[in-house]
RNA sequence: GGGCGAAUAGCGCAGUUGGUUCAGAGCGUCUGCCUUACAAGCAGAAGGUCGGGGGUUCGAAUCCCUCUUCGCCCACCA
């Protein structure tokens, strides 16, 4: 075949790709092999390829292919998320570009037009998959709304609801105010800011000049004086008109219509003077108690603390501690509700920037401070929270904490990297219930249906039962008393859908039917799965809540190992984003240097958990190994066999040692995978293929100008060749598929992916790579040498070796061949005008003739001397030291003379040397 | 505020049980080469008192303490 010189990855990878659909090869099915099982992350559905997930699906393409080539039936199953609020907001987005808002559509329009978006864009990033390479069995994609998944989820929730492990509840969330929907925890990030603390004066509800609950060490501030939080005694207000009042802090002085009480700690010296007191909400006018609680700091602000119980988090566990009334002030999208009274309609940050002029106007803002402090945002519309009291559904998570931490503690699951179990830990060991209802209509809709007739029964109250389907709803319905009559059309179901999470952390049990129908063939076979490759962003969202699925319904775990990847960043280490235009598309990068020049150019740069720097060059140096690969096929294949010659004493050396040396690098890749270190696996075989096989080997063998080579040393390299590739071929299934096809006739449907990849002995010949890097030091000494002296690659040299050198000695053809030698002599003294050098103990010298530059060779001996004689000290001051000739092991004391031994020999030598040049 | 991790060559990193093999490979840099597979290449070379300080030890990049800097995660001081 007639090969081009530069390798075209777009002629090859479509053409395998297709090879391998054609022929079923990624498909899996059980049977008696052992079965090696990935779930994908799912991506969501509507998302296109970035280059996390490059690094992400690489990492798991390795894994797979890998294993298959172990002769494990590798089963990778692939699918997508709904990604119910990202999704709901595209969908939303789009509509409004149409004119169309989601408040003038009912549900089931709504939804008709999400499936439309997702049939659209769905599986657009499946299909990017396959030109990375990724060998998924794609007739196993899955949709985590899809019937099957769809069903796992309900049936699980009424499972969970029927064991008592969900509940719904009145509770504090937090409320995403954009998409109008409770959040869990997990999903709000908080940040800094800069903002700040507002001082608002809460009069005391009492005539003018009283002083009530002074004592005589008071101090009496005026409205102008600094007050020193932490000093031992009463601190109070009074204003020029003799009024009293309680200082307040707050940076969110718009929620002050929902203040119901003044809080301050009964240890506060500053404020005793409130006791039992009453005091006027600034511009509300509303008078509340002062309530004392010791969670009041009392050196953090005034130490008085307004409470809000409808709109912080802790002021909500005041109000229930104190029984206290909760007034919700917002409306869902965060304006002002009818229930404040003042600013109705308003958002909540105009109100803030308003009521701060109000107050200042009304003389009730005592100062403001410049603060910072966190406030959390929702992670998918980036809005700020707003706390809030809503009706939710939750999870009871202390028991899914219970199963979930033992099995990872103890290493049943392996993280990779170890350091992340203690962030799991950490999570679980301080786990809240997880707030699993949304407010949304894309994703799976909670099988909960309230009866009829209870439109004066507060939310809260209303009953219901949760029935995995309508009919069931109303069989269950009619045992309840006065409902026996029942019917479907009077029950209402509950209008929220399911947190995302809640099907995902069924995926490596869902995948494989084993919710619907446990225990079939399938969910045996496969489960637990083998490897979890995912970001540690989602340990919490995503692995921990697999762990505990797993546990509840299978009793196992889902997966034995977690890899977590790191965070792909530019270059200068910045996070890849749109708005930075830092993001490459990856598919122009596989345009550009082929899908296996980026898979490789990843996975260089990619040790498992440290965050990678992604450099495009990274990309061009795979593609550039891509190229060797592909030359170096091109000169064997170009070579012509001559059926009768004998393998050249050179080519003999050459096979033997890399016989040896390939079996030592199988071996080491080997243990890089058995510890995920793929990085480490990959530079092993780019080493081995580069340097040793492309420098030494083929140059060893190569035969010379228009001769044929013989046919033993020509087969044995072909199979040399084919190793080489199934190695390679987890890394860059393409061009190993396409040079693998085209070193023999190959029958059809046969590939490289299920060659097995441990056919070589494990047994090597340690002394003979030894001695080889020995002989290797000879040759690139005699290259230097021709180097500085600027003698031409063709002009033939002599070696000669002082003394002689009987591990160098079998090896005298191939230093003939690689240093293009006419001779190797053994003398006893070196010709008069060489060039030396020493490798080990032994002086080896190439006669140079008027070439000689005396000066230097010279310098060049004298610093090797100093060099000699300086580690000849540091050899002498251990061993002259008594203690470490009486402590250290016998083995190290005895390496230690041998280094003195030849540290003296190579001076003897040197100086020898150095007498015959200078004499 | 609590926790975890990192600091080694110009860059991004490896270094497992303290000792031969420990101070490493890759990229980049420098020098010389279009040598009959590959300039997306070949040959050769230079680069680091292992963040600072202390300690343990016969011996420390490695173990301990401390400081500095950076990163990440968690947490209700309004």
């Amino acid at each position: 075949m007639e090969l081009a010189s530069k390798y075209s990855p777009a002629q090859v990878e479509g053409k395998w790709y297709q090879y391998w659909m054609d022929n079923r090869l990624f498909s899996s099915k059980p049977d008696g092999r052992e079965p090696y099982t990935v779930v994908i992350p799912p991506p969501n559905v509507t998302g296109v390829l970035h280059m996390g997930h490059v690094l992400n699906e690489t990492i798991q393409d390795i894994l797979v292919r890998r294993a298959r080539m172990e002769g494990k039936n590798a089963c990778w199953v692939p699918g997508t998320d709904h990604a119910s609020i990202a999704t709901e907001a595209k969908v939303i987005k789009r509509l409004a570009e149409k004119g169309i808002k989601k408040s003038d559509l009912t549900r089931e329009e709504f939804l008709r037009h999400a499936w439309d978006w997702t049939d659209e864009h769905g599986g657009i990033i499946l299909k990017q998959l396959r030109q990375l390479g990724c060998s998924c069995d794609w007739d196993r994609t899955a949709f985590t709304m899809d019937e099957e998944r769809s069903k796992s989820v309900i049936k699980v929730f009424c499972d969970l609801y029927d064991k008592g492990l969900i509940y719904r509840g009145l509770r504090m969330v937090n409320w995403d105010p954009e998409r109008q929907t409770a959040l869990s925890d997990e999903e709000v990030i908080y940040h800094d800011e800069h903002s700040h603390l507002f001082y608002l004066r809460y009069y005391v509800d009492e005539p003018a000049g009283s002083t009530d609950g002074e004592e005589p060490d008071a101090q009496v501030l005026s409205a102008t004086e600094p007050f020193d939080p932490t000093v031992k005694h009463q601190i109070i207000h009074r204003d020029a008109q003799g009024r009293r009042y309680a200082v307040v802090a707050t940076t969110r002085p718009e929620t002050i219509m929902g203040d119901i009480a003044v809080c301050i700690n009964p240890k506060d010296p500053k404020n005793t003077w409130l006791r039992g007191k009453r005091v006027i909400v600034p511009l509300v006018n509303r008078v509340v108690p002062i309530i004392e609680d010791r969670y009041v700091e009392i050196e953090f602000g005034t130490g008085c603390l307004k409470v809000t119980p409808a709109h912080d988090v802790n002021d909500y566990a005041l109000g229930q501690k104190y029984n206290l009334e909760a007034i919700d002030i917002f409306n869902p999208d965060a304006t002002l509700s009818e229930a404040a009274g003042l600013y109705v309609g308003m958002d909540r940050f105009d109100c803030r920037k308003q009521i701060v002029k109000d107050l200042d106007a009304a003389a009730l803002m005592e100062k403001v401070e410049d603060y910072d402090n966190k406030v959390g945002y929702s992670e998918r519309t980036n809005v700020p929270i707003e706390p809030r009291l809503s009706l939710q559904w939750f999870i009871r998570m202390q028991h899914f904490a219970d199963i979930a931490l033992p099995p990872v503690m103890n290493d049943d699951i392996r993280f990779y990297p170890t350091k992340y179990k203690n962030t799991y830990r950490m999570w679980l060991e301080n786990i809240k219930d997880w707030c699993i209802s949304r407010q949304l209509w894309w994703g799976h809709r909670i099988p909960a249906y309230f009866l009829p007739n209870q439109e004066n029964v507060p939310d809260a109250e209303r009953q219901y039962v949760v029935a995995e389907t309508i009919d069931k709803a109303v069989e269950k319905a009619r045992l309840i008393k006065g409902y026996e009559t029942v019917t479907a059309d009077q029950l209402t179901q509950d209008e929220g859908a399911l947190d995302t999470w809640f099907s995902s952390w069924l995926w490596p049990i869902s995948l494989f039917d084993g919710i619907n129908n446990p225990g079939n063939d399938e969910i045996r076979y496969y489960y637990p799965t083998s490897d979890l490759v995912t970001g540690p962003d989602i340990i919490f969202f995503w692995v921990a809540r697999m762990i505990m699925a797993g546990y509840e319904y299978l009793g196992d775990m889902p997966f034995r190992n977690v890899y977590f990847t790191g965070i792909v960043r530019d270059k200068l280490g910045r996070k890849m984003s749109k708005s930075l235009g830092n993001s490459p598309d990856p598919l122009d990068l596989i345009d550009k240097y082929g899908a296996d020049g980026v898979r490789m150019g990843m996975m260089l740069s990619a040790p498992a958990g440290n965050d990678i720097l992604f450099d495009e060059s990274l990309c061009e140096q795979g593609r550039n190994f891509n190229n060797k690969i592909w030359n170096c096929f091109r000169l064997v294949k170009g070579w012509t066999v001559d059926e009768k010659a004998a393998p050249s004493e050179a080519a003999a050396t050459a096979m033997r040692w890399f016989d040896a040396k390939l079996k030592q690098t199988a071996a080491l890749v080997d243990d890089h995978f058995s510890k995920y270190r793929i990085s480490d696996a990959l530079m092993a075989v780019y080493n081995l293929f580069w340097d040793e096989f492309s420098a030494w080997y083929l140059e060893m063998i190569k035969p010379a100008y228009g001769c044929a080579i013989d046919r033993q040393t020509y087969d044995t390299t072909l199979r040399y060749f084919d190793y080489l590739l199934r190695l390679l071929h987890p890394f860059m299934p393409f061009i190993t598929e396409e040079l693998w096809q085209n070193i023999e006739e190959r029958k059809a449907g046969e590939s490289i992916m299920f060659q097995p990849v441990s056919v070589i002995g494990s047994e090597t010949d340690d002394n003979l790579i030894r001695d080889f890097e020995t002989v290797k030091e000879v040759i690139s000494n005699i290259r230097a040498i021709r180097l500085q002296k600027g003698v031409a690659q063709k002009e033939e040299l002599v070696l000669e070796i002082v003394g002689g050198n009987a591990v160098v000695a079998p090896y005298q053809a191939v230093i003939t061949k690689m240093a293009n030698l006419s001779d190797i002599n053994t003398v006893s003294e070196k010709s008069q005008g060489a060039a030396s050098f020493m490798v080990g103990t032994t002086e080896y010298a190439v006669p140079l003739g008027n070439l000689m530059d005396v000066e230097a060779e010279l310098k060049k001996l004298n610093d090797e001397l100093t060099y000699a004689e300086g580690s000849l000290r540091i050899v002498m001051n251990k061993l002259n030291n008594a203690n470490f000739v009486a402590r250290a092991p016998e083995a190290v004391v005895a390496a230690e003379r041998k280094k003195q031994a030849d540290a003296e020999s190579r001076i003897a030598s040197l100086k020898a040397a150095i007498a015959a040049l200078q004499g």
